[in-house]
DNA sequence: AGATTTACATACAGACATGTATGTAAATCT
DNA sequence: AGATTTACATACATGTCTGTATGTAAATCT
């Protein structure tokens, strides 16, 4: 077949890459064929074995073309505890307004199973946690310094706590089509679970 | 081949279901093969699809040989937000101990793709969820009542929360064989979780 | 401008899974 | 005790997926 131009070998891979995307979103990785997402993308499994190496590569590129949910250093305005909420509203924003990162989540938190060449993954998630749990820690160290927080705060628990309450949020609020249980109060949700950590007034 | 007695008969369903747990848990559901899971049972798949429609059925069964993780009527005594703490505690204690519960959930959890079939699932796994908000509410509703919580504590917003807080606890915790996020603090974080809604007196 | 890659398409080989149909001997029913 | 089910094992028919090997024309390199 005729050769391609770079960019239009990039074109072609990106492409790929978004049809994995939506295939595994509608049948699940693993049920997920590579001639089903060739097909899709308009091209042979050659094309897709030329480009990734095996099915997990293809994954990879996934998440890749996705990019991190989370991104605290985006916001660098206001107070320790103004940052944490703002980033997690951010997170479940981006959920809400970007039908990309919501395919790619939903794909990761239902419809991969962890096992084999993917327990790799499983791996690379916990340590985003490990990340999220250092970076939330030192927030919560600052909230304290600064007297935000109540001096008996344990940055460290603390932080677990909120790594729990995101990550529950995020594979709920994904199951949650219809709203009923969290969907509908995100942005409550978020802004109450650091609130409860801000010191209060004496009652 | 030699009929069976019924309790025989039982006998051989049951196996089949455990076996299955076991491969479920070591391949993942979609990869998992009913040969596979009929071998390790000592049995043909004859057998297997003569207990059980499809692999979907046999999932099912999987998860009703474990039953319910989290069951608050098993705890009468206490305040509502001890019943609450009780519960979870109880819940991630049988994790650690029951070795058929921490397999199954690891399987629902990390090891299962919502898609076809099983996205009836989901929406199982999603009622339950209401189901814990329903009691959650409740038990927040009277700490109000009995002063043990804030007045201006929203129940169902706080049950949300907790869920959220429930939910990717048990996610997190499946994942962390080395105990570095949550695994080594869960008695810790469900206290304090708990804890937080608890009526503090005036600093 | 010629040599060399590249970016795929095509073809091949093999493994594996599923569902059903059929057989059968003993358990259970009447 | 005979008729009927039951609890499987066996056999069959079929589809699907994977990885690799090979071919090729145009892009890129020198």
């Amino acid at each position: 077949m005729a050769r391609k131009t770079k960019a239009e070998a990039a074109l072609t891979r990106d492409r790929i890459v978004t049809c994995a995307r939506q295939v595994f979103s509608r049948e699940g990785v693993t049920n997920t064929s590579l001639e089903t997402v060739a097909k899709e993308a308009g091209v042979t499994r050659g094309a897709v074995y030329w480009h990734f190496r095996d099915k997990a590569d293809l994954f990879m590129a996934v998440r890749q073309q996705t990019g991190t949910l989370l991104r605290f250093d985006d916001f660098r305005t206001g107070d320790a505890l103004e940052r944490l909420e703002s980033g997690m509203q951010a997170a479940l924003d981006r959920l809400r307004t970007d039908r990309q990162a919501l395919e790619t989540y939903e794909v990761m938190l239902w419809k991969c199973e962890y096992v084999g060449a993917f327990a790799g993954v499983r791996k690379d998630l916990m340590s985003a946690s490990s990340l999220f749990l250092t970076e939330v820690t030192e927030f919560y160290e600052e909230a304290v310094r600064m007297k935000q927080a109540p001096a008996d705060l344990n940055p460290a628990l603390a932080a677990r706590e909120t790594l729990c309450f995101y990550a529950g949020l995020l594979k709920l609020w994904l199951a949650d089509e219809n709203g009923v249980t969290v969907r509908a109060e995100v942005r409550q949700l978020i802004a109450q679970h650091v609130a409860r950590r801000r010191l209060q007034k004496a009652v």
